[in-house]
DNA sequence: TAGCTAATTAGATATATATTAAATTAAATC
DNA sequence: GATTTAATTTAATATATATCTAATTAGCTA
């Protein structure tokens, strides 16, 4: 479960016309510092100040040529944690102590569970997992068996999940709520285990 | 297209951690001023501070028992605002100037083609358009053949869309993504019309 | 190395806002 | 009508933060 504070922070890092102006200019693509002072008519240093509010929260990432820094736009997490917090609201209900069997142990067997039950013998998917939980392990190990910095086009993918199942157009879907895969125009991306990671202590 | 004030006011709400406190009891059901004041451990005064923000985004409702306040999450909007800010960094760059013809023809006009288009001649539906805009079409045609005020079953709903295409579970998530529907535990409602205008308008 | 450009940091200021106590209003009950 | 309970408004205060200028740092290039 996410805490306050991460939710809280990020709605802070939004709750800002310039911030958001910023983001909305990211949208269209990266641009340096001094640009974005430029565009936004305010100075460098401002920049600077929203820029680390908004790096705060892994909303922008930031890359170096030269001597200028280029911004752009993390669209992983301006999906990720949008619906975070939806769900921080609506499931509360579902949270339950932990026992006292180590985690580790614990979600490997979930996993190796959850893989028997609704894999075939013959390696296709039986039907999506609704638990949130094991609904993520099914979509893991798909996702592993694609390659890892590899562009796709949305045909490739939808061949690549018809491996597996039938319902590409569901399954391409919650790969792109879960962040196990990334959209930018008309090009699929596996997103780095990182971010699986990442994308899963928001939730 | 959704004002940058709105959006920007919208997380401003949720940028407070006693204001998420809130909304995290609320989604309990509904409290009393004094009973929030009590579990959060504030003045009735921060109350109804934090209470005239949260509502001036419509984020909350009250209503008047005796001489008290009952407050309550808006699932409407909790949901519905949550992805519009994504919408307005993603979809920038489908904008156009519009043209001379009167907006009201030209969108009756487009209803008629995308029904024409998307629906066979026995009222099944081919396949969900993948256009924002035809998508909505769609997706109301089919919402308006919904009883408003009626709960549905997650299953009456899936019997209900398979009458149009087999694969409900995508349908019924754009259903909900798009705010023509609405789940409370297990228990799915149609949203009113005004709520479906209301989305609308911020994406 | 010196000089240039971009970005950051530090310091200062002004605005916004979260909070409370006290006064006021609204509705219900005696 | 007087009293009680709940909520709001008002006024005051303290904290947070958006912004700028000036000084500094980082990296490039002549």
């Amino acid at each position: 479960m996410m805490q306050l504070d991460k939710i809280v922070s990020y709605h802070k890092a939004l709750a800002d016309p310039t911030r958001m102006r910023m983001l909305i200019l990211l949208s269209e693509g990266e641009l340096t510092g001094l640009a974005l002072a430029g565009k936004l008519c305010i100075s460098p240093a401002t920049v600077t100040h929203h820029a680390a509010k908004l790096r705060a929260v892994s909303l922008v990432n930031e890359r170096r040529e030269k001597n200028a820094i280029y911004f752009s736009l993390n669209h992983y997490f301006l999906q990720a944690y949008a619906s975070a917090m939806s769900q921080l609201i609506n499931q509360r209900a579902s949270e339950e102590p932990n026992e006292n069997e180590p985690m580790d142990e614990k979600n490997e067997r979930l996993k190796q569970s959850v893989l028997k039950n609704f894999m075939t013998a013959e390696g296709k998917l039986k039907h999506i997992p609704s638990q949130l939980k094991k609904k993520r392990i099914v979509l893991e190990y798909l996702a592993e068996k694609l390659e890892p910095g590899k562009s796709y086009t949305e045909k490739e993918i939808n061949r690549f999940i018809e491996q597996f199942h039938p319902d590409y157009a569901t399954i391409r879907r919650e790969f792109i709520m879960h962040a196990y895969l990334f959209r930018e125009q008309e090009i699929y991306e596996r997103n780095p285990r990182e971010m699986w990671e990442k994308w899963e202590t928001l939730s």
